[in-house]
DNA sequence: TTTTATTGATTGAACGTTCAATAAAAAAAT
DNA sequence: ATTTTTTTATTGAACGTTCAATCAATAAAA
């Protein structure tokens, strides 16, 4: 059923059933059949869309930075002139988004953290993707404190989403998302304490 | 060269060279072949020793978690009768042991972590360890503060070494010990400001 | 001489990639 | 409108490679 057209949509269908593909079985067993077969198409048409089965992982990888680049930003864009504590906010939130949390999700972001410490390609866009957190953690921090000060509470924070992430989602019962997100707001009032004014609103934000 | 007892010798070597291979090119390229080759033994000794390449694995993950928690276990026996902050302390340093931030140790972990979300036998591994620095912490906490304050700072402090861990991993410039130590020292100070007498003692036990 | 430890060639299965063949749609020609 | 031609999309069998596991052969120690 050739329409034309085709690659855009066979890229797409082909990235979510690669990361169908690693929550049913783990990156390691994923193979080109296996993915196709969820896609619904040939083995083959994977080297012509994505040259190879290292291109789509690729593909895949991008697609999940983007979705949580996606995610942040939509919660920050409602907040125009917000407080660093609305940003800050906005970020972890962001971070713990449902796009985030799901099983394909969750294991694909595991599979290529493993893999990002082998392949240069893989690991020039994970760093990208863990300075890009840093820096917007450190960018709202900076409008209350003074630089190292800045610097280390971005660091901590940071370390704090990703912490909780990652054992919410090693945990048997999931990521618990709400007290995920209570502990890191805790945390952030913590380091707000003293630098700004507004009592932390205890918002209901999802 | 067969002489008696070998067994536990090669047994140590083969885990051994499993996480230099698995430093070297990453746990999907860690054949039987490079791993026999690391240990300067043949191919055939894996399936001799450990029933075969799972078996192997399993025996490595068992190693590098018993590493943990030996890494912390030395650091409290030197605290017989120490307060809850000194042993907090102690865990939060024994998880930035030597042993657990080289590169062997470090790229077994996180290959570790993805595979056990596939295969039972390393998820409970996985999960008994994960279990264990957060009942250690709690029960600390719980020395100072009510159970439900207790279970969320152990929470939110086992994140916080396991995300510093994590991106000081990911991290191109390596993990920063000190760094993450202060850090995670810092967080704890904030838990337990207004719990206990102590004023934190700054000390520099590495 | 018997036991223990080790080797490494062999085997069969599984993988990613390739490419000639195919078929549907779109475009062109009638 | 209908037929022919061209383009685009897709298939899946075949190929070469790589891997883990096996096991008969071997050699040192007991």
């Amino acid at each position: 059923m050739p329409k034309t057209g085709m690659e855009p949509i066979r890229r797409s269908q082909l990235i979510k059933a690669t990361m169908a593909a690693i929550d049913e079985v783990g990156l390691a067993d994923a193979t080109v059949l296996r993915i196709a077969r969820h896609a619904g198409v040939s083995a083959g048409i994977i080297s012509h869309y994505f040259g190879g089965k290292d291109g789509l992982l690729e593909a895949t990888m991008r697609q999940v930075l983007s979705d949580l680049g996606q995610a942040v930003a939509a919660r920050r864009s409602k907040l125009a002139n917000g407080s660093p504590r609305d940003h800050l906010g906005a970020i972890i939130d962001g971070n713990f988004d449902r796009s985030q949390v799901s099983g394909p999700a969750a294991k694909t972001w595991l599979a290529f953290w493993a893999s990002s410490m082998h392949r240069t390609q893989l690991q020039r866009l994970q760093q990208v993707n863990d300075q890009r957190l840093y820096s917007n953690l450190c960018c709202q921090f900076r409008r209350l404190m003074p630089r190292d000060a800045a610097r280390d509470a971005a660091r901590g924070l940071a370390a704090m989403i990703d912490g909780l992430w990652l054992r919410g989602t090693l945990s048997p019962e999931g990521l618990d998302t709400e007290r995920a997100r209570r502990i890191a707001h805790g945390y952030l009032d913590q380091l707000l304490a003293g630098y700004d004014t507004s009592p932390a609103s205890s918002k209901e934000t999802a």
